[in-house]
DNA sequence: GGTAGACCTGGACGC
DNA sequence: GCGTCCAGGTCTACC
């Protein structure tokens, strides 16, 4: 079995990056609090599909590899794995920023700054339409469903499946991931996206070095079916970019009891609590100690 | 540009 | 167990 290390940049931490939001949660992830251990199956550009399981190391990192690689897979993995822990991020300048904040005081020490992503693009976007307009419980189901029914297995675990290929996806009809996977009215958005991607009119992976400005890149993100203004700023999160807020009715009632004794709050009332951030303001929002959990 | 209604599902609630 | 209501973002049609 194949080992690797994945050097980080520092600090860095493993299970703070795993735990900075609920994609350790959703297929094909699989994690286990008790042996600090993230499982996730992915699809590589040789066609193989292989088990990765991710643990702590000193340097950043641990992988290993279930099932027979080649050096360039290995190339590969560690580039998926850099990109999924985001080990090569400089948080410095964020935590410079927010170094007199109080209910801050813990990013630097936990290693705070870090938001972890799928292997690629396609699967962040389509994720991310999932949590849209439902309940926590019914996208980690939506997501179990089209792993399971249209994802690649390992050859040595047929459980072990990976998140589906937008090929795959886009020769689903929509009617079937509507039935089958229930997705329900999301089945369309998924299905053109998946099509777009599979016939080359949109290009996601691109994002990831894309060094336009961070209005540039929304507006792209924005012209995704199914990608409203909250999707797009959870993405650009995800991305790297922290200069727009994911307002969501979670965002509005931590606000509200943050700062409005209870009474409900619209998105100015969200934008207005974090401006004085600025370009950090997005990561301000998703790492900050609110009063209930203070 | 702003707003209302539809979209679909799961959970809570009342009967 | 069944029916009803509501919450959750985005899209489209309309003003």
């Amino acid at each position: 079995m194949p080992h690797l290390v994945v050097v980080a940049r520092k600090p860095f931490s493993f299970y703070h990056t795993v735990r900075s939001h609920g994609w350790y949660q959703l297929s094909p992830c699989s994690w286990s609090e008790s042996d600090g251990i993230l499982d996730y199956t992915v699809h590589l550009e040789s066609g193989k599909t292989v088990a990765l399981r991710f643990g702590a190391n000193p340097e950043g990192v641990d992988v290993h590899v279930h099932g027979r690689t080649s050096a360039r897979d290995n190339e590969q993995i560690s580039a998926i794995t850099t990109w999924m822990f985001d080990l090569d991020a400089s948080l410095a300048k964020f935590y410079a920023a927010v170094r007199d904040e109080p209910r801050l005081r813990h990013a630097r020490r936990h290693g705070h700054g870090r938001i972890l992503r799928s292997a690629t693009i396609f699967e962040d976007v389509v994720k991310t339409i999932l949590t849209t307009n439902t309940l926590w419980s019914a996208t980690k189901r939506m997501c179990s469903s089209l792993v399971d029914l249209y994802g690649e297995p390992t050859r040595s675990d047929p459980r072990r499946i990976a998140f589906p290929t937008p090929e795959r996806l886009a020769k689903v009809p929509v009617r079937r991931l509507q039935r089958d996977a229930r997705l329900g009215y999301r089945a369309e958005y998924v299905h053109a996206l998946s099509a777009s991607v599979a016939a080359g009119r949109v290009d996601l992976e691109e994002l990831k070095t894309n060094r336009s400005n961070t209005h540039e890149l929304r507006e792209k993100l924005l012209s995704l079916k199914g990608v409203g203004p909250y999707a797009a700023a959870n993405l650009l999160l995800m991305l790297g970019r922290t200069d727009y807020l994911p307002i969501d009715s979670w965002a509005r009632k931590l606000v509200s009891h943050e700062w409005h004794n209870g009474e409900p709050v619209g998105p100015a009332e969200v934008e207005a609590a974090f401006s004085r951030w600025g370009e950090w303001k997005g990561l301000v929002y998703w790492f900050w100690k609110w009063k209930d959990e203070a």
